[in-house]
DNA sequence: TTGAAATTTGGGAGCGCTCCCATAGAATCA
DNA sequence: TGATTCTATGGGAGCGCTCCCAAATTTCAA
């Protein structure tokens, strides 16, 4: 049976509220008094109800992570674990918890909006975006403080992205520099806002060098590393001697499929992937990639979630994280001129 | 401003308490009535406060999931993402909700212990259970409903497990019989249970077969990719043909120290991973591995917990799932005999 | 038709906290 | 020294729900 309020002001001698004004450092108690109340709260490890402080402030200082239903499939890429490590042990620093969803099916979604409803958490954070998602509508609605990882295509909220166009721009360009003459892609989900721009990125690279744009040069991965090789095994017999993959788990099931035809990485196709999680460093040849600095994402949306909510701040903040990238062997930077 | 039970009541003309019984589908509400309070209800969208809720009844319909500090730095192995998903919608399906705890530095392993009084969650999910965790105690102290993943290795508590034992023994004489002669291993942490059963049961199987064992065909691998190859690059001199790692993330690690080494899988060393994480069937060669039921063992612990903190029960539950040896490429089984 | 039993509904109390206002006491000033 | 201001503390009200008991209504049997 856990002690009260209540309990404590009678063993320090003092009233519940000078209890609550030393919990909440209220300026406004003696010191003397205070030091008391908090040897006792101290002595007997004194934890206040969040639900009672919850219903009585409107806030519970827990904010959710939601992950939506296209996407927690993929959950099997490090992106995600990654990110919410950022996210908790930024809220661990703020004393704020981590309410995870993972919307599975559409029911699921149709859950969602409801909960947000009923006061379990002060905010939201929402681990990519997709094109058309309606929770984001449900949630600008429900006045509810929330914070996308990605851009909306047509919203003005809060978000935080990279300029993953910009950065698959450059990490084709990349390729176009060494020479490559014919630079494939596989493309990300294109309902999924990361997966549209690194692909309009990969685009305006060709552009740049005035290529024109090859239609049988572009396959859909979907962010999978099956979904890569597959991609793959359809552009190979189209004879690419590049390829931009827009993610590495992507990447990873492209270079199997290159290994498995008996080509050779990167003198036969060179590959460039998206991420840079942890194991592309060790892949063989080790993938060139784009570096997203997934954790501080966590933390920063974090971080701007939980600013927005002590502050009633309605500016909306839009954060843009920078992005590098990381060349290593698959691109044959270094074999090539 | 969101509605409460009270408005509800004035709209369908009826009291704040029939309100309440339809929301809980209490039975003793006459058809029509209810009827009547769920139109309203529906038409408004309305849920009811659950911070309320929670300091009423005692409940949150929320559960935790704690995973420890020595074992998130590996969160980027997939057995987290999975197990979590399991315990998700698992979650789902009873509508509770998921609160995810990455216990990372020490002070925040303290912070845990008082979390846990203050009402937000009604049970907890241990992921990974260490040898000696503290908050297995405290967790038992406090009387907050709980289950390990993982047997404690003195406590009599609720725990779901597989036989790491029995699974790395099967996995080891597999080797043995297959008339490998050098059988080495590299452990996962032994601070961890499971690291330390799949030791053990790397040794009764050399017991079984009466070899004796080779404290220089033992390293340590700590669980990852990156331990597993220097753990690799440590056994090597001492020529082992075969290698049992006790996880697929450390049999990666090993694989490619093997291949950097120019040896072949299995012709030179054989390699059996723990696990059977997706990207196994998908090395080269393809990883033969023991598969655990990790998204079932998420879901089963969330229903068991739920299930004890619903009912009071206070037998502890106890667990074990089955695993399964999947044979595969890297053990030479198709090529040897 | 009446009374008792069963069914349905209403309202008070209370969960543990914060917030606000009132009050007691200390400090300041003329 | 008394009037005035500040400071520190106490206690009531209320957050929105559930639970319990009592009241109102309906049902049923005699």
């Amino acid at each position: 049976m856990p002690l009260t309020l209540e309990d404590i002001a009678r063993l320090s001698d003092v009233s519940r509220s000078t209890v609550s004004r030393v919990i909440n450092s209220d300026a406004k108690v003696k010191e003397e008094t205070r030091l008391k109340v908090l040897k006792v709260i101290q002595s007997i490890d004194f934890q206040p109800n969040l639900a009672a402080r919850g219903l009585a402030t409107g806030r519970t200082n827990v904010i959710g992570v939601i992950i939506p239903a296209r996407v927690s499939v993929i959950f099997a890429d490090p992106y995600f674990p990654v990110f919410l490590q950022g996210v908790s042990s930024a809220c661990n620093n703020r004393t704020y918890s981590v309410m995870l969803w993972l919307a599975e099916p559409d029911y699921e979604r149709r859950m969602i909006p409801r909960i947000l409803h009923n006061g379990l958490v002060d905010g939201v954070v929402v681990a990519s975006t997709l094109m058309d998602d309606p929770i984001v509508k449900s949630l600008f609605e429900s006045k509810m403080p929330f914070i996308l990882i990605g851009r909306h295509p047509s919203m003005d909220v809060n978000f935080l992205d990279v300029d993953n166009l910009q950065a698959a721009r450059k990490a084709t360009l990349h390729l176009l520099r060494l020479g490559y003459k014919r630079v494939a892609t596989i493309t990300g989900s294109q309902d999924q806002v990361a997966g549209f721009d690194r692909y309009q990125g990969y685009l305006n690279a060709l552009q740049d060098y005035d290529r024109t744009i090859r239609p049988e040069l572009v396959a859909d991965g979907d962010f999978t590393e099956e979904g890569g090789y597959h991609a793959m095994a359809r552009l190979l017999p189209q004879k690419p001697d590049a390829v931009f993959a827009a993610s590495d788990m992507t990447a990873y099931g492209a270079m199997r499929a290159i290994h498995e035809a008996n080509l050779r990485i990167p003198e036969d196709v060179a590959v460039v992937g998206f991420d840079d999680i942890p194991a592309s460093a060790r892949t063989t040849p080790a993938l060139t990639t784009v570096r997203q600095p997934v954790q501080q994402m966590g933390s920063k949306a974090a971080e701007v979630l939980i600013n927005v909510i002590e502050n009633d701040i309605t500016a909306t903040q839009k954060l843009i994280m920078d992005t590098e990238l990381v060349v290593r062997e698959s691109c044959g930077a270094s074999k090539r001129r």
